[in-house]
DNA sequence: ACAGTTTCCCGTAAATGC
DNA sequence: TGCATTTACGGGAAACTG
């Protein structure tokens, strides 16, 4: 009878930061005929409190408000609330969350309620958002996504804030789908096939090329890597927001292949001209891209070098297509050189990456303009040998991925909180 | 009789950012015999609101508490508040604030009231704070800062809140000595006679020369410098913050000439070696450092080259030792070459800046290492003209200015915020 | 339109809790 | 002690407000 519904903010739904405004929109779907009095809506947070230990809330702005017949509708009646939400303090020992359940995967809720009366007759309306996340900052925006994915994904329950005491294992299939959708809504472009499959490696090792195998939650978001202190999300995550920051043009360009394994790099640039490189994420640190490159040794043996990953902090003193442009190395001191010559398979440099150079002349006039320049320094001795792998494919488009919008109606439109992204 | 004392924190003293905590404390200096009670301390802001209109505060936190026999001394009560301030809303129009004064020229206070019977006596007691000043961000420090040191540098009167509705000048000599004393206090190096006298023209233009001129803080603070979009103090700050984020070390090690005219920098370089550089701050950007280095062109000319300044940015990608040793010089596209040989007057460069220099092998095994080069590209035509100034002459040992700590004693200790320096 | 001021909130660091 | 979580607040930018 009643729905909450409609957009109103479009990145981060369903997450909640305490202490930072969020809004919600509470819309009435059938027109009533007769209101000749105004109808407030009432929201509560965790109305009806689940069994479990779990930390509670408060709404620390007024809770109440009046519908307003929708300016841009046929006259449905909708009302936006903007609300700070507050942990309560525990004054005996009980503190909310405990043991098993992180944060990120305790379920919360709000409320609305309604109640008028027709022609005597007192009608009460309710409904209730789907499951929500709440995070006290930033850094557990992550884990809270990851939650919010894997419940969207693998139930269709509206209120099952249980799920993540037993979380079940998804497909393969749908989770590659899932994580694809991720990179083409929040920086424009999928993941296609070759992408996806490393990524599946990445997870399940061998098994990824099995038919369809399940991925638990624990694996995706919750264990470490073995070796490495991050998750497969955390990873995923941190790779993501990197394009989001400082790579959106060349992610846009599909000039990033990003996710290749070392071994099936070096098949691919093994049989290209010397100079040929390709781009690719760190998968030994959190948000890092590296450039590998292909070259032929003085024997004719084939030698690959991968520069030190760039992260945010040399991204942002430097665009990485002008990193591309300016790279030199120094080998014995001497004639530096830029050995980045073609893109794989073997778009010349400058072709592929021209439109993206920053021209930075800052004529300021009585200085002289300096550019900060990427620099490597190798003694000649340098070089490694490359591993036979199966050949790779050619790229492919990224699927599209509108199913899950359906699922995450109420989501997207309802609750989003203003951590959303930064603007610059 | 009581009297608030002893410091807390160390930075900022006397500015109060709201939403953000800040602590007082105060001392009773006599011992009272018999205090077989609580003694409470009650705090109120702006208690007596002069007549001017000025924003209003409160005090968000419980302003009451009672004293305590100080652990360390001899016995004395004492009593520190963590507080944090809000403004008041508006109801009917009339925002605080109006007109002539800026907001980090309106001054506020801080009262502490106490009051105990001895002997059927009650007695009152009651103290103030030196006038606050309230800010809302970060960005307004510095003119909060520098209201703070106006004041405490041109009266002794505890509690002149009017001060800034007509505020006195200051004699050059004075000034000049609290200026110094900032980057003493700051930034662990004073200013030298050179510098200050730099520094005083700027200021004054020609008067400087004369035995005391007075500067007025309309001009020290408030009106931009000619040409500039921003004010004297506001240059001279935003080089302190450069100095104490980027180049302490540097600075102390007095390798920064930092305020010389470009005049005068020629003169100094001129008759020295090609290869010679100075230090300089940026007087057309705020918070920039530059270097300028002399060389002699094919038909024995003298050149002068400064490189476009270094701000925040680029120094937190690049430490400023690291620059000045990995700088190059491209001419005409050939032989990338460092011009900078001899810091002024003669100090070989790796002699003075090599224990300032990063060494940053990074091995992280698979990658090879990278860093960034400062570099500039020239068209070997480039050249500029000296012109003849009075010589300079040697560099000299800052002075010292406990002077003002006796005026700052009660500030320093009893008010600050924590907003002063993040630690890093 | 605009400048002075405040609010907002991310992201890092520190503090706290368990 | 170490890890998970929250708090703190600087700093950039947007929003506010006469």
């Amino acid at each position: 009878e009643k729905q909450p519904c409609m957009p109103t903010h479009p990145q981060k739904p369903l997450i909640i930061k305490t202490g930072v405004q969020f809004t919600t929109k509470v819309r009435l779907l059938v027109k009533l005929p007769e209101v000749d009095y105004q109808l407030k809506v009432k929201t509560t947070f965790d109305k009806d409190l689940p069994p479990g230990r779990v930390r509670q809330f408060f709404i620390l702005t007024n809770n109440t408000k009046v519908m307003d017949i929708e300016d841009y509708s046929n006259g449905c009646l909708s009302v936006e609330f903007r609300h700070l939400l507050k942990e309560k303090k525990y004054i005996n020992g009980t503190k909310g969350n405990e043991g098993l359940l992180s944060v990120t995967e305790e379920l919360h809720s709000l409320s609305f309620e309604a109640c008028f009366t027709v022609q005597g007759l007192t009608i009460d309306l309710e409904t209730c958002s789907l499951p929500l996340v709440v995070i006290s900052n930033v850094s557990q925006l992550p884990g809270g996504w990851a939650s919010v994915m894997w419940y969207n994904l693998l139930t269709d329950e509206p209120r099952n804030l249980a799920f993540f005491g037993n979380p079940p294992r998804a497909g393969w299939t749908q989770l590659s789908e899932v994580l694809s959708w991720q990179f083409s809504t929040f920086a424009g472009r999928g993941l296609n096939k070759e992408q996806l499959a490393m990524l599946g490696e990445k997870l399940l090792g061998q098994h990824a090329s099995c038919s369809d195998y399940q991925v638990s939650w624990s694996k995706f978001a919750k264990e470490n890597i073995p070796g490495k202190p991050f998750s497969f999300w955390m990873w995923l995550d941190s790779i993501l927001e990197l394009i989001k920051k400082h790579l959106l043009p060349v992610w846009n360009e599909n000039y990033i292949m990003g996710f290749v394994s070392k071994e099936m790099e070096r098949v691919l640039l093994k049989a290209r001209e010397p100079g040929t490189f390709l781009l690719r994420f760190s998968e030994s640190h959190l948000g890092g891209i590296t450039f590998t490159w292909v070259e032929h040794g003085e024997n004719g043996d084939v030698k690959f070098n991968s520069v030190e990953p760039y992260t945010k902090n040399r991204l942002s003193a430097l665009p990485f297509a002008d990193i591309i442009r300016d790279y030199k190395v120094i080998t014995d001191g001497v004639v530096p050189e830029n050995p980045l010559k073609f893109l794989y398979p073997d778009i010349p440099k400058d072709e592929a990456f021209g439109r993206l150079y920053n021209s930075q002349p800052s004529k300021v006039h009585p200085y002289i303009p300096s550019t900060l320049i990427p620099i490597s320094e190798m003694r000649s001795s340098a070089s490694s040998t490359p591993r036979s792998c199966p050949s790779p494919e050619p790229p492919m488009t990224p699927g599209e991925f509108d199913m899950l919008s359906e699922n995450l109606c109420f989501d997207i439109d309802t609750v989003s909180s203003n951590h959303n992204e930064k603007q610059t």
